[in-house]
DNA sequence: GCTATAATAGAAATCGTATTCTGAGGGAGC
DNA sequence: GCTCCCTCAGAATACGATTTCTATTATAGC
């Protein structure tokens, strides 16, 4: 298989090679007989125009950076990714946009791929998730005017586009649920205390307790390590609380089903003495026992807006979307709350 | 922010644009002088080079594609993905490339990718995984030299170089495993019965009943879609036969754990009465009640002699490895089995 | 019949970097 | 003092497409 280029094309067809680009491009000003024969020859060898060539000229390479802040090992067993990556995959895709996916583990990684991908002009647009509350390179690239959506929150809240499940939204409802359903004393297991979501997850907790006119006990919030063992540590600081806790709320499933594992251990009955609930309806739930109530993140959703909203940005057209959107969640009730 | 590029940083440096990227790149023959003066000014200025021309000027892109033959639905909940998109990055960033994912869920998509990502020359290499048994495009792309490894196996074996989880030998272990604690009745839930895994599973399944000397029932072999629903029916076609089987070894962790959830639900015992192995060792497995009894495919290892292998094929070496490698599973007991 | 205008296609410049080609200068060797 | 070679840096070219500029031809309008 030759090597083709557009000037093979246009001396097979008899045409200058200007004439090739027109064609593809679809340049009105050229004429029919010019056009098919073009064509003839392109659909004969099967040439196809080189990305490389294209994204110097056009300062456009098409593809979209996705940066996720998490070590590969904590990516590793998270069936979030993998619906977050399918859904931008497939939104991108309709556009004629590619995905990139980098991760992040260390600081020092971090920096060096925003970069590795906003400053080679690698991708035309970044995809943040799940960043630090304040984020000193989240400044930078925005008074640079490079084209990025976060998924997740930042503040102040209009300084940039983001998408974002409704945390605060869905903690709140989830501990009404369960204080509407008789629970007195909810504990909240967070992630790393530094995420966002952490943050926003507890802030809906503490308003709807406040809102129902329970007082706030510090002793009932911990913090758990995205894993099973974590999980299990927190649980087993707050069973050691008297009197213990009759629900949690965990920041993940995976959170939550490792705490409800440890207080079953402990011979707790699940829900009657103990409620739980967890976030992102993953798989996890249906098959733990008692399965786990939990709040679903409407990925795709999630997904689509900041991949729209980012291209917007990237073909300069101005997002028909607010700075900040928020996406309901959904509470799915199983039998652990 | 200026644009920057090395003309500017040559002008500023007080020499040629050539010399400036002799410098970047580390070529031997530029005075002492001249390399500080010029990194003096990259470091002042924060340049970096630019991807795209880059790209073009090298051939190189610097850019691995990953192409996953999926939905994005199917895809969603599966934490094998987020588990290999993570280590191919891990390792990918190590030699300095990038990673492009794209899925394929329709035939017609999927060779738009193909043609797409490889003949628009947009990535330096491509990782296949879960193709079908026999694939043109894994030919073409073949005898067209582009640089690609397989996920998965392939036959003619040698023809194309592949890494694979040692599927036959996995489900080899696992029925082994299942006869030397007493059954006898054992099935087999396949996933779409055109995958490859599906058919090698179901191989190894087959020559430990031969060499158990347990004859082969076609009637325990059912094939199951990727979801819970699908394998509870393929479940209970098995449990309308009698005798029922005495165990399940199910092609994937949710086909197990849907199958098994049926079993719970017709009354059975488990594992006393019917005993349960699935496949990938995923979170899941310790959440079911009971635990159930998976093969842990090796991830990282898997990505990684993928990655290392395609990169050495992009780069001209010859990867010292053999064009088929076969990556050991391993059996992790737990209660349903 | 002559200019004005439109339609169309080729020539040439451009995107930013890597590399080959070329030439200047300096030291070694005789 | 001359050649030869070596080192090094600038000039020029190439990568493959897009787009501007320019030239040609045809048509219209008077």
């Amino acid at each position: 298989m030759a090597e083709l280029k557009q000037s093979e094309i246009a001396k097979l067809a008899g045409v200058s090679q200007a004439t090739v680009s027109r064609v593809l491009k679809g340049n009105p000003q050229v004429n029919e007989e010019m056009r098919r024969r073009v064509l003839a020859v392109v659909q004969e060898l099967g040439y196809v125009p080189d990305a490389r060539a294209q994204s110097l000229r056009s300062q456009r390479t098409h593809l979209l950076g996705l940066v996720v802040h998490r070590s590969p090992e904590a990516l590793a067993g998270d069936p979030f990714f993998s619906a977050l990556i399918a859904a931008i995959i497939d939104h991108a895709s309709k556009h004629d946009y590619h995905l990139c996916v980098d991760t992040a583990r260390t600081a020092r990684s971090q920096r060096a791929i925003y970069e590795e991908l906003l400053r080679t002009r690698r991708v035309d647009g970044l995809i943040l998730v799940e960043s630090e509350t304040r984020d000193r390179r989240i400044e930078r690239l925005s008074s640079e005017g490079f084209p990025f959506v976060l998924i997740g929150r930042y503040e102040p809240e209009d300084a940039i586009y983001s998408v974002d499940n409704d945390n605060i939204g869905a903690a709140y409802m989830a501990t009404e649920y369960l204080i509407r359903t008789g629970r007195r004393r909810i504990a909240y297991i967070g992630g790393p205390a530094g995420l966002t979501v952490t943050r926003d997850r507890l802030q809906g907790y503490k308003s709807a307790l406040e809102a129902c006119g329970i007082p706030y006990d510090p002793r009932l919030v911990v913090f758990a390590e995205f894993s099973e063992r974590s999980a299990a540590g927190a649980m087993t600081e707050l069973l050691s609380q008297s009197p213990p806790p009759d629900a949690v709320i965990g920041l993940d499933d995976v959170i939550a089903a490792g705490a409800m594992r440890e207080a079953k251990r402990y011979g707790l009955h699940i829900p009657e003495e103990i409620a739980f609930i967890g976030f992102n309806d993953s798989p996890l739930c249906r098959y733990v026992e008692p399965s786990l109530t939990s709040i679903a993140v409407d990925i795709p959703t999630l997904a689509g807006r900041a991949t729209e909203t980012l291209i917007a940005l990237i073909e300069g057209r101005t997002p028909d979307a607010p700075k900040r959107q928020i996406v309901p969640a959904r509470l799915v009730k199983r039998e652990s709350a």
